[in-house]
Formats: structure tokens, C-alpha cells, sequence
DNA sequence: AGCACGCCGACT
DNA sequence: GTCGGCGTGCTC
């Protein structure tokens, strides 16, 4: 047996850890396996074991493991050379990654417990000091605490100190205790003290409850639920469902315990449905679907990757059931991955009718008990399993995939920004999926231009689907002049009559009307409120953001700042201004505009807690609301049939966004909006207002031109060197004092430039630019696809170290985001 | 990430 | 003079 081994640690450290296996252990150690170790002076924490050697480490002293948490690994094979992959393509610590993927029931953690000592009493030579005094009051309000909770309830801080103090004088005791966070969840039991079929035994307990009516109905309803009778079976029911087949109170139940005829008992129970769930039918496929299901299939034979690229409701999701199918009938596993917002009751019920309890849904609202469950369903078994997840079940511990699908692929909350690791799910998951040797397919209608780049260029496959399911058409698009309008003074709030009109006769008819309002931006920009002329960067071709502070303009990709004109070089009018966002005021124009009507809104505010959201879905569909105002959460996943009328009331905010992706998401966005509108054999309206009505994306939106869009696109994402011509990557500078960073960003910056040169755009100082009392600086670097990432990162390696020599580059907090969106 | 050690200003 | 604030370094 092996005497050391390497783990890793929850925590931003960028090695493993060697730790002695003690030597009188007898089970095996095997990579994968939680492990409790010491770590400083007094943590504990979990640790998982990487590998295993013999190689005795010089220049410290080696801690011993304390304890052994699982018999089994509770990672598969690929997982730990996943994480490691993760780490190392998003530059992050092993140890990150471990935090984001293992559900923190696994994760135990220590924690120090104070005790007071009832036995202490005051010297008097040596008086307690105030701090001493004012923690003993606290602590004697609970004799025992977590230095969290005392902190809370002594409203002091910095306990630590104090406490050492009064450790010495032996008035309290600490102890580190593991805590666990897994709770399997219980439910109590009732069997007889007998064995089932013993009939002597039997006749005998009826005896006994001859007078007891009560007890002898619940004995009685006992043998009915347990089918008793049935020999081989196994004779227990639980406590409820006994009390409430029998309708007798719980004292009966205790009275007959105490009688010695049953007895109670726990039992671990999952906290999922586990009722067997008859598998049902998968509907045929049409004959279009079924001719793109084929090309996937052999698109697959040639090409790890491919992309399905299939218009708003053209019946995506019974093509990829159908591949499903053929997967877990082959005994290999599926991993179906959505974006948070889409994962509906609506999509859940309809796979479960097909998959039944084959099905796994994995969600960030689950709880972390039900989070563990998962992981161990999973681990235990690797039957054919659908699991139904957002971007963290990539983590989920498969046992052989065969499968893996990202719906929406295109959609931005995949890539996780804060905190690390920074990865992108849909990128992840392509990998994990060839660690596998499993096939990955990525459906949208409006496919991200990386994404489809790579189709183009061949290193994905690509297949298309441009009819919508039942041949019904893409919605109308009308676009109308706000601007135009707005001189005519015809706006009424940020409605123009045409919405107007447009809503009115769809409310008459008892039809139902979307409105779309983009996020309200968090980047201030400026813009001419005569002609709707929008400041650019003459470098980066990216609308600039209003410094209020210095009252200039800046690009956030080069750090360029402007003046701000005084007129508006298009028109020549003194007319510049703040652009403003009116997102609360949508609702009160409806209230104006349509008085009486039922409206609901829905954005991050309205959907805060875990059924908000449903809700405000169900109520829109059963026809309670007639409007529904929303942000783009409305664009996923969601049919409505009543759906006649959707109006963007903005498309210049989502136009002129400060991002060089803002043309290629404002037009997701719209194309995703538009799905909504008319579906079950009726065409719908999309209204979409704007101040350019000619300009090349409207033109686009309206003629569902994706392609259009992507070749414009990426010639400008070409000349520009975005994108997926090169390979971002920001590299954020943290610090509480805005002088001291600002001056260090620029030297890192300079020294950075010294090795990449023009590849270096910054340091920019983000719009928000202070996030906890610490401020930001940004700085980003542009690499040619050619280059190598491994060579990039080595010299980020480097230049940081070298930034070192200055000791007050150590007080910077310094972290990369890479393929930043 | 914590946690301990060590050096400086606001109180006794 | 002491106490507690906070910057810095280390953790197998």
C-alpha cells in the first residue's frame, strides 16, 4: 500500500497538498476518495485524493490524514483529469473547480465551537478585560457556539484574539467540529414484531387488542397496507400513511408499541418521487425532422461536435428525444443541458412522459440535500439515465456518456463569470463529452458566430432545419420609427401607435400580447436625442460609456477615453445626451394605455423566489394575465398559445450596447422574441421599434436573415480582430486603494505589452467599477487562434511573477477570465 | 480562503 | 503604555 497522497483542497491554491496515509490503515486509499485533513494551524477540511505514491517529501513536515469519508470514490474516472482540464484552460486552481463542483453536502468543513466553562470564576488578581467580559456575557446566553454565532450575538469582532486569551485562562473551551451537511432525509416505519405468516402469533395479537376497538382497527389496516397475507414480501408501512388509512390517533400507535405488537423505526428515504413511472411513447417524427435526425446521426460519424441550427419551433426537442432514446437503449447515459430560465415545468413534464424515472433533473433551486441525492443516484448506478441540468451538472459524476446536448447553445448563461472557475458549460461539456468518447450536439436558432464559425469551417458538423413544425410561418415583423414618432410627438410614453393599435386589437380579440424590454443596461451611454447618433470607439467600432465622475467617454475594450461633443456631429444639433431607461415605466404606460387590463411583469426582480417564476408562467398561459412584460428570460423555452401580438419596445438599447457581441445578442434576442409570437396555425405580429428602422440588423431581424447577420458579423469581428478570429482574454486588477491600482494596472499593463504589444488593449476602468469597496481595473489581451494558449498562460505566469519584485503588487487581487462574454 | 504573526494609531 | 486595526505570509 501506498504511504502518501496528493489531494486537493477546497480552496484557491495552485498545488496539491501531500498528506501520509496513516499506517495502520487496511482499506485501500484510491484517487477520487474524500479525505479529512489538517490544513494550518486548526481547519479541517475535505480533501480529495489525486494520486497515491511513495515519494517522501523533503523541506516540511508531513500531516496525516485524519479520517477516511468513503469506501467508494465519490468522483469517476474522468472527473479528476476534468477538473484539471478546467483549471487549466480557464486559469483557475484545481481547488476552485472542486468547490463549484461537488454539492457542499460533500463538503465538510470544520468549524470551531466555544464551550464555556461553568466551572471559572474570576481571579482577582488578574481581572478580566472588557472584551473578555462582554464574550462571557455572550456565551452565557448559550453555553455552546460557533465563533460565527458568538460574533453575531456579542456584536463584536475580531473575536479571536479575546478568545485566546480566555482559552488561557481556562474559561472557555474550543473544539474543531466536522460539520456535515448532508442529511439523509428520515421517515419512521412501523412493522410488526413478528414475522409475517406466522399465523400462531397472529391469532395471538388479535387477541390481545379484543378490547381496544382502535387498536384493533389500526392492526387491522396494518395487514391491509403491509398485504401481510403476501408471503415473501416485505411487512412495513409507514407511520403517516398507517395513521391515515386507520383514521385512529398516533397515542393508539404508541399504546400499541408499548404493548410490544409493533415496533417504529427510521428509515432513509429519497427526497424524489421515486414511484415507478411508466415509460411512455415518443411521438414519430415529421418527415423533416426525421430527415435532420438522420443527417445528425451521420453527421455524427465524422465529427465529435455538431450543430443543429433549426428555426424558433421547429420541433428541436422531439428530435433530440429521439436521439435520447437511441442512446439509453444502447445502455449509455444522456446529459441534456439548458439554460437556468428554461428549465420549465413544461419541458420537465413532457421528457418525463417520454423517460420516465430514467429521468434526472438537476437544478440550481434544488437544495443541497437534494443536490447529494442526485450525485449519489448517480454515482451508485450507471444505468441508461436522462440528466436533465443546468451548467453546473456538468460536474455530475456520469458513468458513461454517450450523449451530450446543449440546448440554446448560444445563450450567455453558460459561461459562469463570478466566481471562479470562469468556464463556459457548452465548451466544458464538449470536452467532458470526448473524455467520454460521447457525441455532443448544440441546438439553437440562432446559433452563437463562434459557434457557428466552427460549423462553417468544418471543425463541427452542421445541420439545418428552416421550417417551423406544422409549417407554420415565422412571424411579421413591422418595424417602426420611433424617431419619426417622437418628432411628431406621437409617442405616448414609450409606446408609438402602431404597438398601440396592434395590442388593442389583439386584446379585443381576446388574444395575448408580449412586450420586451431589455435588461436596464448598466452601462451608461450617451446619444443624440435628435437622431439617435451614438458615439463609437474609432478603434474597437463599440459604443462608448458615460464616466460621470470625469464626465468623458470611454471604450472598455481599449481604455480610449473622448470628450463628449457638444453637437451631434450627424446632425449638427447641441442635442447630445444620457440615454434613459424607463424599464418601471413600461408598466405605467399600460396602466395608462389600457386601463383594467391584467398585466404581469417578469424580470430578475419578480422572479426572485423558487416558484415566482412558474408562477408568473402559469398565470400568462392560462390566460389570467393579458400582458406579460418581461426581460429576455421571456425569449426561453416557453409556448404560449394565445400569443398574437409581441412588441420590442427598444431594439436601439440592445443595438447600441457597449459590447462588440451587441449586434450578434440584440439579434438573438429579437429572432428568440419574435418565436414567441403566433404559433398553433396562427401567424403572428412582432412590432419592433427603433430610431433606424434601415439599418442592416433591422433589416436582418425582419427577414429572419441569420446568415445575413453572421457574414456581417464576422467580416466586422475580422477587421476589428474579435472573436473567433482571436481568443479574449481580461485579466481583472482588484484593490481598495484606486491610486495604488491605478498605477500598478498601468505597469502590469506596460510589462504585458513588452511581451504582446498591440495584442494588449488597456487598463480599462469597467463601468462598474468598484464592486465591494474594491475597484477595478481590466485589461484584456487579444490572441490569435495560431497562438499557443499554453505558451499565453506561461507568460502570464511569468509577468505576474515578475510584478512580484514590487511588494505592493501583492496586495492586488489579480484573476482571469477566460473567453470572457 | 482562513488564520497567525507583526507593526502602527487611539485610547487608558 | 496597551489594545485592536490591518497588512503579509503560509498552509502538506
Amino acid at each position: 500500500m501506498n504511504r502518501f497522497a496528493d489531494v486537493v483542497l477546497p480552496l484557491p491554491l495552485y498545488k496539491y497538498f501531500t498528506y501520509r496515509i496513516p499506517a495502520d490503515w487496511q482499506q485501500p486509499l484510491s484517487p477520487g476518495s474524500r479525505v479529512v485533513v489538517p490544513f494550518g494551524r486548526k481547519k479541517y477540511y475535505t480533501a480529495i485524493v489525486v494520486r497515491l505514491h511513495d515519494v517522501t517529501p523533503q523541506g516540511y513536515e508531513v500531516k496525516e490524514i485524519l479520517s477516511l469519508l468513503d469506501e467508494r470514490p465519490v468522483l469517476r474516472r474522468p472527473q479528476l483529469q476534468f477538473w484539471e482540464w478546467i483549471a487549466d484552460y480557464y486559469l483557475c486552481s484545481v481547488g476552485d473547480v472542486y468547490k463549484a463542483a461537488l454539492p457542499s453536502g460533500l463538503k465538510l468543513e470544520s468549524e470551531t465551537t466555544v464551550t464555556l466553562n461553568t466551572e471559572f470564576e474570576e481571579p482577582d488578581d488578574d481581572r478580566l478585560k472588557e472584551r473578555e467580559w462582554m464574550l462571557l456575557a455572550a456565551l452565557s446566553k448559550k453555553p455552546r457556539m460557533t465563533v460565527q454565532e458568538l460574533e453575531k450575538e456579542s456584536g463584536m469582532h475580531n473575536l479571536l484574539p479575546t478568545l485566546r486569551l480566555l482559552l488561557e485562562r481556562e474559561a472557555v473551551f474550543v473544539s474543531e467540529q466536522i460539520k456535515a451537511h448532508y442529511r439523509p432525509k428520515t421517515e419512521t416505519y412501523v412493522r410488526l414484531t413478528f414475522a409475517p405468516g406466522d399465523e400462531a402469533a397472529l391469532r395471538h395479537a388479535f387477541e390481545r387488542v379484543k378490547q381496544a376497538k382502535k387498536q384493533e382497527v389500526m392492526l387491522l389496516s396494518f395487514l391491509d397496507l403491509s398485504h401481510f397475507m403476501q408471503l415473501g414480501k416485505l411487512c412495513e408501512v409507514s407511520r403517516k400513511s398507517l395513521l391515515d388509512r386507520s383514521g385512529v390517533s398516533s397515542a393508539v400507535l404508541g399504546a400499541m408499541v408499548e404493548k410490544g405488537l409493533f415496533e417504529t423505526y427510521k428509515k432513509e428515504i429519497s427526497r424524489f418521487d421515486t414511484a415507478t413511472l411508466p415509460v411512455g411513447e415518443i411521438a414519430p417524427l415529421s418527415e423533416l425532422q426525421q430527415t435532420a435526425y438522420r443527417q445528425i446521426l451521420d453527421s455524427f460519424k465524422e465529427h465529435a461536435v455538431t450543430l443543429l441550427h433549426g428555426v424558433t419551433s421547429s420541433g428541436k426537442t422531439e428530435i433530440y428525444a429521439h436521439l435520447i432514446q437511441r442512446v439509453l437503449d444502447g445502455g449509455r447515459q444522456v446529459l441534456y443541458l439548458v439554460p437556468e430560465i428554461a428549465l420549465t415545468t413544461q419541458l420537465t413534464n413532457r421528457l418525463r412522459k417520454m423517460f420516465g424515472d430514467k429521468l434526472v433533473i438537476y437544478h440550481s433551486k434544488f437544495s443541497d440535500n437534494e443536490r447529494v441525492e442526485i450525485w449519489n443516484t448517480l454515482l451508485n448506478d450507471r444505468s441508461p439515465r436522462l440528466v436533465l441540468g443546468v451548467r453546473s451538472s456538468i460536474f455530475l459524476p456520469f458513468a458513461d456518456l454517450g450523449l451530450v446536448i446543449v440546448d440554446e447553445e448560444h445563450e450567455t448563461s453558460y459561461k459562469q463569470y463570478d466566481p471562479a472557475p470562469r468556464y463556459h458549460a457548452r465548451n466544458a461539456a464538449i470536452v467532458l463529452a470526448s473524455m467520454h468518447g460521447a457525441k455532443t450536439l448544440l441546438g439553437t436558432a440562432t446559433p452563437a458566430i463562434e459557434t457557428y464559425f466552427n460549423a462553417r469551417q468544418g471543425k463541427y458538423g452542421l445541420v439545418e432545419l428552416k421550417h417551423r413544425f406544422n409549417d407554420v410561418e415565422l412571424p411579421q415583423i413591422i418595424p417602426v420609427d420611433v424617431k419619426e414618432m417622437r418628432r411628431k410627438n406621437r409617442m405616448q410614453g414609450n409606446f408609438t401607435p402602431e404597438l398601440i393599435n396592434r395590442m388593442q386589437t389583439a386584446l379585443q380579440e381576446g388574444e395575448q400580447v408580449i412586450l420586451f424590454q431589455n435588461r436596464r443596461g448598466f452601462a451608461p451611454m450617451v446619444e443624440c436625442k435628435q437622431c439617435a447618433w451614438v458615439p463609437k470607439c474609432e478603434h474597437c467600432d463599440v459604443s462608448l460609456t458615460y464616466h460621470k465622475r470625469y464626465n468623458q467617454l470611454t471604450c472598455h475594450y481599449c481604455g480610449y477615453t473622448y470628450e463628449i461633443p457638444k453637437v451631434c456631429p450627424a446632425c449638427g444639433q447641441p442635442t447630445i445626451g444620457v440615454m434613459g431607461f424607463g424599464t418601471e415605466r413600461i408598466e405605467e404606460d399600460i396602466a395608462r394605455l389600457f386601463p383594467g387590463v391584467p398585466v404581469s411583469r417578469m424580470d430578475l426582480d419578480t422572479t426572485r423566489s423558487r416558484n415566482a417564476y412558474e408562477q408568473i408562467i402559469d398565470d400568462f398561459s392560462k390566460g389570467k394575465n393579458k400582458i406579460l412584460i418581461g426581460t429576455q428570460m421571456i425569449t426561453k423555452g416557453l409556448d404560449f398559445d394565445h400569443v398574437s401580438v409581441v412588441g420590442i419596445l427598444s431594439a436601439d438599447q440592445m443595438m447600441n450596447f457597449p459590447d462588440f457581441r451587441a449586434h450578434e445578442r440584440a439579434f438573438q434576442m429579437m429572432e428568440q422574441v419574435s418565436g414567441r409570437a403566433g404559433r398553433k396555425n396562427r401567424n403572428g405580429v412582432v412590432v419592433l421599434q427603433t430610431s433606424d428602422p434601415s439599418s442592416p440588423l433591422i433589416q436582418q431581424v425582419m427577414a429572419h436573415d441569420y446568415e445575413g447577420m453572421y457574414n456581417r458579423q464576422l467580416a466586422e469581428r475580422k477587421a476589428f480582430s474579435y472573436p473567433p478570429y482571436t481568443r479574449l482574454i481580461y485579466v481583472y486588477l482588484k484593490h481598495r486603494d484606486e491610486t495604488l491600482l491605478q498605477e500598478l494596472a498601468v505597469r502590469y499593463t506596460t510589462a504585458l505589452r513588452e511581451v504582446f504589444g498591440a495584442r494588449v488593449l488597456g487598463p480599462d476602468n469597467p463601468p462598474v467599477a468598484r464592486i465591494q469597496s474594491l475597484y477595478i481595473r481590466k485589461v484584456m489581451l487579444k490572441m490569435e487562434l495560431a497562438a499557443s494558449m499554453s505558451r499565453v498562460k506561461e507568460i502570464l505566469r511569468q509577468v505576474y511573477e515578475n510584478m512580484l519584485v514590487d511588494d505592493r503588487f501583492k496586495s492586488l487581487l489579480l484573476y482571469y477570465d477566460v473567453d470572457p462574454l
